[in-house]
DNA sequence: AGATAAGCGAGACGGTACGTCCCGTCTTCTG
DNA sequence: CAGAAGACGGGACGTACCGTCTCGCTTATCT
């Protein structure tokens, strides 16, 4: 026996439904041009021109660019770069930043770039970023650490997020501000130079910086 | 002796001389605007009429947004944040580093992310943000890690600038997506997590550091 | 003995009837927000919303709004205003001018107005106003003045319709242009300066009128 | 010696002066598409497109489309159509609406025709046409049949404005409801019908009407 | 009883014009 | 010649209706 609530859900509500045809086009048409002119020369105007959509349709569905943004962002952004369980944790996290360094120099990484660069005055674009694109890649790998700092891995008297700050904000750095280039190289260097502080180290002290 | 008028090399073009009050009213006008609404937000038309200025005025001397709002920023961003060279080279870069997430917490972070934010879209923008902010420090902060490498206080085998990009891109990482507070702390934690790895380890004995 | 059902011509189509609930609730609306708005400002979206009705419904039975505020206009305004045969051709006329003029001055006046205002952009809306509200009244009218000339109550050289352009064009003129009040005086000297010259004049005597 | 307020008017405000050739094509235009399309169909857009103008620049001197068209229909309009004093009054008046008539049957009937009706729903437009096109001509047709009544040519009982709203208004009548054509004949017929009540009859007592 | 047909609500769709805002340029007069 | 004032052509903004459409549901007649 069925509930209402529980089996047929999606009550189908009256009218005539979405088109899911101009929903796509509209994405698709956002994310292109977001690529070719960034977001500031991006036009609500010329998205619906290009999807060939009228205005309306678009502002249907997402009350401002910034939204639109974010979510042909998301879309195009979302299967990417999940971390491998099967290996040592330093292993599994430096094989993902390889893989987010090589997204970094390609069209995607023009695209994040674009999207946090907005998302400076356009704070639900930042948030949207946050949610649903930063905190779901951090919560791996935060798992991640923390079962390495159990296992004795790592040492336990770093926050996670301080130590994954450090790998990664060096990376969102070079990918924002472009003084330097991005490489698999690059990560090599990272790790060569954190492996020595982020290995618990039984037989000594912990390290203590000069006061 | 000479008079003004009459040696120093400056022909005194004919005509009426620029206004410097307009000028410290443009800029003035754009960097308060800037904090107040952000970069997008803000207008030339909304600069001009806040400084009691015509727009041809603001044209004349800028010829966009962007370059004006580097301006402005440099101007009250210039005479920050230098390192101090009598201490040890680690202990000089952590008090930079702390100086510069107080920054980072008071208005002025505000403005550097903006332009940073800016400058995604904005080329010349972000070219103007590391030649004269970003260069001007990394210069300063590559010859004391340079110097340090030399005198056996870090390791050799890694570039300055990967160091040195650890270190500030965890703290521009916080800045611009703000996910995680910046704080003292956190420069603390930093320290605590890279200096092992910054040691010259000749031995295989993990580092102690200089008292 | 016919049943409805059988004799007179009434096929009945198949499918669901036509709501004459809605009918009525357009018609209704219409002719409420007509008085309400004017024309120009009167909307499908509007009529529909107040009507409780959809658009597609609206549209199914009137292809545009001119001709759906003509029926609107027509169903307020159909049952009024006949003459009256009993007395004298002119004291007829002028009876039913001040009924007009009654009329003019209250809420069917504005719509009259508005009927004919938009008919000046909407050919159709003015051949409805003609063919339904003036040609009805004219055709009464002039029957009236082609019996008087004939029985010598008035002079035969002059076409009725010339005559009564004269007698109700000026009420017209005063309800649409609007720079002099309407009233019962009017219709009283408008009788007074023009039955002289409708009165049929035998002699060269000017013309006394009967007591 | 001249006083400021006497002779240098027009103190030349600062800023640029504004383009009088913008302001005649988008009065023309305006003029134009009005005939063309009628006052309903026609679009400040398409105004400004055909003007080669700026909307901008269109609303920035006119606040909607009503004052534009009275604006437009003013300037094509006002030389028209005053009277001549030379002759016999109502001889005056005749050949004065003679000349309306034809001015009626014209291209200006249309435009005059669209922006009495365009003012059912637009006050501001009926009030123009009233202050600035019939006001005017009012005045002088006014003036001239109170000195007829004065000179005993006209009966003094009648107001004025009731003897020239029914000589007008059969012919307003006619341009706006278009039920029977406009012509010179027209206006004879009005003539032949009317003299007899307007002029003075010294001989016998005022027509009273049968009640 | 079931099939077929139309009316109806809801509401999404491609369009067009609205009136506003700011862009970057221009034209004028004043200091 | 700089500067203020401010008009100019241009273009995108976000909104409101247009008239059309696609749904699911209801109400009828016809098999």
């Amino acid at each position: 026996m069925k509930t209402p609530s529980q089996a047929d859900m999606e009550p189908r509500k009256p009218g005539r439904p979405r088109s899911d045809e101009a929903r796509r086009a509209i994405l698709d048409s956002t994310f292109a041009l977001l690529n070719e002119v960034g977001f500031n020369e991006l036009s609500m105007e010329g998205i619906a021109a290009q999807a060939g959509v009228s205005k309306a349709t678009v502002y249907r569905w997402w009350p401002n660019k910034a939204v639109l943004v974010i979510d042909a962002f998301l879309r195009a952004v979302e299967p990417e770069l999940h971390f491998t369980h099967s290996e040592p944790t330093l292993q599994s996290i430096r094989a993902q930043m390889t893989r987010l360094v090589n997204m970094f120099v390609g069209p995607l990484g023009r695209t994040i770039a674009a999207v946090i660069g907005a998302g400076q005055s356009e704070p639900e674009m930042l948030e949207a970023f946050r949610e649903h694109w930063l905190a779901v890649r951090r919560l791996e790998a935060r798992e991640l650490v923390r079962n390495a700092q159990a296992a004795g891995e790592i040492r336990p008297d770093i926050p996670p997020d301080t130590i994954l700050d450090m790998l990664y904000g060096a990376l969102y750095f070079r990918l924002l501000v472009r003084h330097a280039p991005l490489s698999g190289d690059f990560v090599e260097d990272i790790f060569r130079l954190i492996t020595p502080g982020m290995i618990y180290q039984s037989t000594s002290r912990p390290a203590r910086l000069p006061e």
